[in-house]
DNA sequence: CTGAAAGCGCTTACAG
DNA sequence: CTGAAAGCGCTTACAG
């Protein structure tokens, strides 16, 4: 015998009263409560949770799925370790689980989840990497399981989320460079269809031309975001016959690479051309030069990313009322040396 | 109505014979069974796990434990998830799902994992960074539950485990090293009790002294297994009155805040100061000077990890036998520009 | 305040 | 080859 079962015949008294007990319902006993949770603590005894699930129609558990690529490195560092973090914080608040769910890179995605979804394995998802159409959006919005996802998506008119500041980013980055001098100024956007190139892009676009600046789409180069990407950058944009004089990255994998291509190549990163990255990674400030980039506490995105999902699952909306649906989540820049540029003949380029 | 019943229902057959039917049991006549196939994929109906794992009393559900550091970025970039790739691969075959747990960096441990065991939420367990004694592996073994760890121990001595070739990759270091000229040679070890800063460290000495060298307890950093650790590593490394001329790092996470903690005093990296690296991190080509390192498949490491573990579980074993419980996985050098090291008094040291 | 019983969604002997 | 029934470990109305 074992369970919960053991456990009230240990203590000779019926299984309703322990889980009573266990769970913290007003009506039980207080010298009994105690009794049943000295038992089970030195029992080690937990109830089992596929019995809590059938029976409570409830989890408990909310699965974020990442999604691992090919080459299983494109996943930025400690991005998402500093977003379980502060996900879990919140969670812990409620007796909610974190678990993730990695799908294979051969899977498909949508399969994966609706797996995961319709074997009832969690009470709500996050996904992230959100592409501009996303199938993933389309499949949890029919199957009316609550979800919230790390990026904005078309796929979702109504769908929850929350999103790093591209825009912003791109804006302040572009004002900063063009009030340095910078003229041509080229762009690094991710070769996938991940929605955030898109969303860089388009304010990348505007704030050029709100500059008075020309769109020139030959300065705009699709990387691969992986760590290796940045090497075929340099190649890519040292190839043009009109160097650009400054580049704007949009993920934050590409920067070590990008150096060491361009370096190959007796062009210094910083001096002979201005990078200006994404995020404000740990390993920014030490390359050479540090990279001017973009700070961001991942922890709080968590959070918010957390109570922004719990806001909308029944159970707990109550507790998180006048959130927003969507959140875009500002980012400051953080000064390096790679934009440390000096214009020799300033005024006669553009 | 739900579930397998609404199936069975809508078929207008019993529920066993739909569950014998999706379950490919061998007594179900074969039409019937295409009819339930056909129907079940139609109407997206997959069986929901609860219910399984309660009648199974199986979860078909692995789990890995890893650790969030309180930086969240000791994890070594893409590191976990090479690994959980080839993890996957192996547990696709036998229907099995991965499921990363990720420990709070503020919760202990051993509750943490005790907590998913006894909710039943895993068959086995596979966990990671383990400790030289290591507290989760007593429990794991006390509570009978099949495990396997990414790294040896001394707390479990029949434990399973596979393990990177630490000595290897110390011995043939400091062999090479001291081929090249180097007599005093510092090592790096992390900070905290992770096992493989005591093999490191053994295999180092027992290799220094096999060569005749003097083991000098003076060349030997505490390093913080963190991107910024190795910023404090250059400054103590140089502040020694007898510098060492080349250092050994035993994590791959070093390397880029050191390069720049030595350029900062005027140390060049592979010209100064030899620097061989551990792992052949993505990143490792791209650093200037490339770093000399050791290459390890993370796929074939995982999916070694989880044959290990499956011939532990009575269900799985017989599918892999002959199977030893331990493995030391083997890495290569793989010649970088940081060792490139030029004696000029070669032959006056030593 | 406690106990007995029902039932969550499945799988699996068992009977036919 | 199929159906009816038991039971996995819980929680929760319900009765007392």
């Amino acid at each position: 015998m074992k369970g919960i079962r053991a456990l009230a015949r240990h203590l000779d008294i019926s299984i309703g009263t322990v889980s009573r007990a266990l769970n913290g319902r007003p009506d039980v006993n207080p010298e009994t409560r105690a009794r049943v949770m000295e038992a089970a603590r030195a029992l080690g005894y937990t109830p089992n949770q596929s019995g809590r699930s059938l029976r409570q129609g409830v989890t408990n558990t909310i699965g974020f799925m990442i999604e691992m690529s090919p080459d299983a490195n494109a996943s930025s560092d400690d991005f998402f370790m500093g977003v379980f973090e502060g996900v879990q914080t919140v969670l812990t608040r409620h007796k909610l689980d974190l678990v993730v769910f990695p799908c294979p890179a051969q899977e498909n995605s949508v399969d994966y989840l609706a797996r995961i979804v319709r074997r009832g394995l969690v009470d709500a998802m996050i996904i992230s990497a959100t592409r501009r159409r996303d199938d993933r959006v389309e499949y949890l919005d029919k199957a009316h399981i609550p979800f919230i996802a790390l990026g904005r998506s078309d796929s979702g008119p109504n769908m929850r989320w929350v999103d790093l500041d591209f825009e912003g980013v791109a804006k302040s980055s572009v004002e900063r460079l063009v009030a340095q001098g910078h003229r041509r100024i080229a762009l690094a956007i991710p070769a996938d269809d991940i929605n955030l190139g898109h969303v860089f892009h388009d304010a990348y676009r505007a704030t050029l031309e709100a500059q008075g600046l020309a769109y020139d789409p030959a300065l705009v180069f699709h990387a691969q975001r992986v760590l290796e990407g940045g090497y075929d950058l340099a190649a890519a944009v040292t190839s043009l016959p009109d160097r650009p004089t400054a580049i704007l990255l949009s993920s934050e994998v590409l920067s070590l690479s990008l150096y060491r291509g361009l370096q190959e190549r007796g062009i210094r990163a910083g001096r002979d051309l201005a990078v200006i990255g994404f995020r404000n990674n740990p390993r920014a400030r030490f390359l050479t030069p540090s990279l001017t980039c973009h700070s961001v506490s991942l922890s709080e995105l968590g959070q918010t990313l957390a109570e922004t999902l719990l806001a909308g699952m029944p159970a707990y909306a109550a507790l998180y009322p006048e959130r927003d649906r969507n959140l875009i989540w500002p980012m400051e820049l953080v000064k390096g040396e790679s934009d440390d540029f000096v214009f020799a003949d300033a005024g006669t380029t553009g």
